[in-house]
DNA sequence: ACCTGAACACCGTTCAAGT
DNA sequence: ACCTGAACACCGTTCAAGT
């Protein structure tokens, strides 16, 4: 019986809010955040274009949608066995991580600072900072410096999202920083440092920052 | 003679760089980010709509020269005589006044990191730093800790840059992070300090932060 | 209920034509 | 050289009409 009043079989592709979400992933994926049009997620999954407000509100629900499926598979994955500042650190490099292989989050987070995603780095970070044993007044402001510093990194990371040669436009930028620390002020352990930020490797000097930030929670 | 040979007088208002920009400017101010089309610039200018792409090359030219102006008045104020450390706490707060007058500015800031206004601020930010007497190798980690913290926070602090009620949605937003801490560790100093993040002032906060980078940098 | 796709109300940028 | 404004090639979103 219940086989008969069964209505026509739902397409196994029905859209979905997920199905939309992962496609608009992959399209940011490919072609960065220029690439996300509504005209290309709806030819991409085959309807039309008014389908998809069926399931998000608009581009930028979908937008942070997005961004929270990469952000959560971080933050998910937080392991709380290890001492609280290794898991700061594994914490900030996982976004790092994930940020180096979706560069449109970094932009994003940045740009909405009050979506969900945020909210789950703000969640975690906190978490992990409670384990530290600090005061409970000086939390607020120990997360704050975390998160403003990872996000702003993370941030200053990604290439500008429009240019396609962002890793030469970076370098370019970097130099530009050097000649001007060297002409302000030209003494030897100066043109030593501008050598240095040229030459860095981002992750690492990410890592750097956290440690920086972390003494100064500690040793303020 | 040279009275006789001079041409029709130039209009007194003659469009220049500096005019569009300043007038972008007004209208970033006004209406924010949404409010700066093409179209309504060169009304504001009672001009044709083409005339503006003789001065600067787009859009995202015009919105760069926006933030350059605003943050060189930031940076070309900044004084020598005092102490490294006070002279970056007030750069520092002199970039987070400045963002929260024209909020705009603090998005744009994340949004592309290699614009010439970045560079003031590295640039300034490097030359303090110097001051401090820092190992070479340690400056460039140093300089990008806090160029990454001061842009992080702005971006966190002005709010998503399309909402009319931002202040309205940071307070709910504070409460939300404030409600996981709670949720995932009830103890009662993670309580007291889930309600010291809902009452903080963000400026003061922007400080505290400040002064743990630089505790980070000095005690690392 | 969900989907379609034409229509709407916009964009930034270009460029022949004017001065 | 500089400016005009129509034209071009797009956008995100809405909504009557279909199933």
């Amino acid at each position: 019986m219940a086989e008969a009043t069964t209505k026509a079989p739902r397409r196994s592709d029905a859209l979905s809010k997920e199905r939309i979400v992962a496609a608009a992933v992959e399209i940011l994926d490919a072609g960065g955040e220029a690439e996300l049009t509504v005209r290309g997620l709806t030819a991409h999954l085959a309807t039309g274009r008014g389908a998809v407000y069926h399931h998000v509100s608009g581009k930028h629900d979908l937008l942070a949608a997005a961004t929270d499926r990469v952000i959560s598979e971080v933050t998910s994955g937080a392991r709380s066995e290890e001492e609280a500042s290794e898991a700061i650190r594994a914490l900030a490099l996982g976004i790092f991580d994930a940020i180096d292989a979706h560069p449109w989050v970094g932009t994003e987070l940045s740009r909405n600072p009050m979506q969900p995603a945020v909210l789950r780095i703000w969640t975690s970070i906190g978490v992990q900072l409670q384990r530290l044993g600090l005061e409970p007044d000086a939390l607020p402001a120990a997360g704050s410096a975390l998160v403003a510093y990872v996000l702003g990194s993370t941030a200053q990371y990604v290439a500008g999202p429009r240019r396609a040669t962002s890793e030469v436009d970076r370098q370019a930028f970097l130099e530009k920083v050097a000649d001007q620390w060297r002409t302000h002020a030209p003494q030897a352990h100066v043109t030593e440092a501008a050598a240095a930020l040229v030459e860095h490797d981002d992750r690492e000097q990410f890592l750097e920052g956290v440690d920086i930030v972390l003494a100064g929670i500690k040793h303020r």
